[in-house]
DNA sequence: TTGTAGGCGTTATCAG
DNA sequence: CTGATAACGCCTACAA
């Protein structure tokens, strides 16, 4: 009996259903009923066929099944760019959901860009995806509501409601409420907050949970202990920089997200100010790399893979016409190394 | 005139050629033609054509045209994580080429296992792509070299020739030497090497460069003074934890990468050893962090991003039926501020 | 230069 | 339960 498929199958071509049908004597369509279990079929045909199968390595043609079924058995996955340390992990997730459930991944970037990202759904939908998940897309809810008419859409980063859609977001506040208690158990007072660009929903999130945390513990909010910059080192490196060269008196720092969080450490540094002896410092998201800096990070941890399986999950069932309402982790603060008790004054 | 092509073409569903071809009062086969570039056509018909794809909004189906032309318009690529820092930046620079050619990306991850990488290799190649992109790949040459005869494909990080089948490396032993060389023009004489495992052909290529630095120097190679860890963090942490407990004396550290780097940094930083006042410390790879890190690093850059439009180019190239023999940038040293001149003894 | 007819590999809709 | 017979949307001989 021949082996491996893929080298039985090159001699003559990729293997058909139909030549299936021919080999074990039954016609194509059922075969392609027992493939898809779409009826019932008499034991001895299936026997027939499934051995068929086996003999010949077949392997069912998803760009004709496409085109005759209309299912791809694809997915659309919109994120902002391939290489992000957060939604890389998600990505991952994403994968191995579909992989199991015989689904692929189309992964595009948006880059930020709504256009582009409109065109990216366009190119997804034209190659006729089975679903859609966009990774915090930049695109405003009414469109998402219009896209989830036509396909199923899975979407992070909001909540928003829709038939055909399902919202799937964080808990930013509170991420950022347990940071900022953290820092201010330790004694801290002067807790400055390098945030994320306003125009992002879980900045504003995080802001109001960092001044939620300082007000509950009677400390005053203090608008100029609060620096924006981009979601990136760059940002906090700067943004940082700029709250150093006002020469605002501040022991510890809550810096948006870890990249963030690293930017500012550079600046710290090169102030020759250490972490966590002279400023603590705490980031979000609990990136890969926030174990491994130096010192390592505490931070908020985000389950991002977690994220990326629920998303999936989510459209899956979509796709079998459920609606399992799935559910994140709550976020949960990681206490390594660069946080500590505050200075005296 | 009817506008946006996706709205448009939801009333009835989806806008096909043979709704074009009778728009314009043409035969399906010359809209066809006009698409494809395949023959020649009159200029009014043309316009025609033209004419009604625009007010229609008309989108070719790549299922459609998979299934009857046998060209699926997408390519697989294969890496080991989606969410590695390195590749993920050349994922970018494929997705960039790609997109631009008006071909899609299948993304998927091998896992490090050659048993995984062919899976997703069957599957990519039942989903018709037209050819396959293998970053890093863990199967063997000759594998790779039977997949080229029924189908384009462009590896990276191995040097292989054979006919449909275009490699692209990086020099890893040049950039070892660099990196070592800058050490030793720092005034160091006892220089660790945290090699990655033995086993990655650009692990043991580093570590002749490493030695041929050396050796070109007149100091002796010393194999205590290497030690082998996994390339990511946790690998450079214990690999420089057991120099630390073997009482090794150095003075500088080359890491076989980034990662290790960083891990290297945080174990340094556990001794109470400062980079770069006790150790300098070089890294490989210039992943985006290496310059966020505290201090920023040293490292041979390695251009990824440009390795992955390389390497889609090449494929376009040989999809073509050309064979450009694309060549990548050399490794380049980064100075940053993880080295200095080597201590006084 | 252009149209017609057949087919790509499946699924779906009918009868039986 | 099962088998013909049409699609699915496009491409490509072949013929005109």
């Amino acid at each position: 009996m021949p082996r491996a498929p893929s080298a039985s199958s090159r001699s003559t071509g990729p293997v058909t259903l139909g030549m299936v049908a021919q080999a074990s004597g039954v016609s194509p369509s059922t075969v392609s009923r027992i493939l898809n279990g779409t009826a019932i079929v008499s034991p001895e045909k299936r026997a027939a066929v499934d051995r068929a199968i086996a003999e010949l390595g077949f392997v069912p043609n998803p760009v004709a099944r496409g085109l005759a079924g209309g299912r791809t058995l694809s997915v659309g996955v919109v994120t902002q760019t391939l290489d992000s340390p957060f939604y890389g992990v998600a990505l991952r997730g994403i994968e191995d959901v579909l992989d199991a459930a015989g689904y692929s991944a189309l992964f595009v970037s948006g880059h930020w860009d709504v256009a582009v990202e409109k065109r990216c759904i366009d190119t997804l939908r034209s190659r006729r995806v089975d679903g859609l998940i966009i990774l915090n897309g930049a695109m405003g809810d009414a469109e998402l509501k219009g896209l989830a008419k036509d396909l199923p859409v899975v979407v992070t980063g909001r909540t928003l409601k829709a038939t055909g859609l399902i919202a799937l977001d964080f808990k930013h506040f509170e991420g950022a409420r347990l940071a900022t208690q953290h820092l201010i158990d330790l004694g801290h007072r002067d807790i400055g907050h390098l945030s994320g660009d306003i125009e992002h929903p879980d900045a504003r999130e995080r802001l109001a949970g960092y001044r939620a945390a300082l007000e509950a513990a009677g400390l005053p909010f203090r608008p100029e202990l609060v620096e924006t910059g981009l979601y990136c080192e760059e940002g906090g490196r700067t943004a940082t920089e700029r709250m150093l060269a006002q020469g605002l008196r501040f022991s510890a720092l809550f810096a948006g997200n870890d990249q963030m969080a690293f930017g500012a450490a550079v600046a710290l540094h090169k102030r020759g100010l250490r972490v966590p002896t002279d400023v603590s410092l705490v980031g979000f998201d609990d990136l890969t790399l926030a174990a491994h800096m130096t010192p390592p990070l505490t931070t908020v941890h985000q389950a991002s893979f977690e994220l990326g399986l629920a998303a999936a999950r989510s459209l899956m069932a979509l796709l079998a016409d459920e609606k399992p309402k799935l559910t994140l982790p709550e976020p949960r603060l990681v206490v390594r190394d660069s946080t500590g008790p505050a200075p005296k004054r």
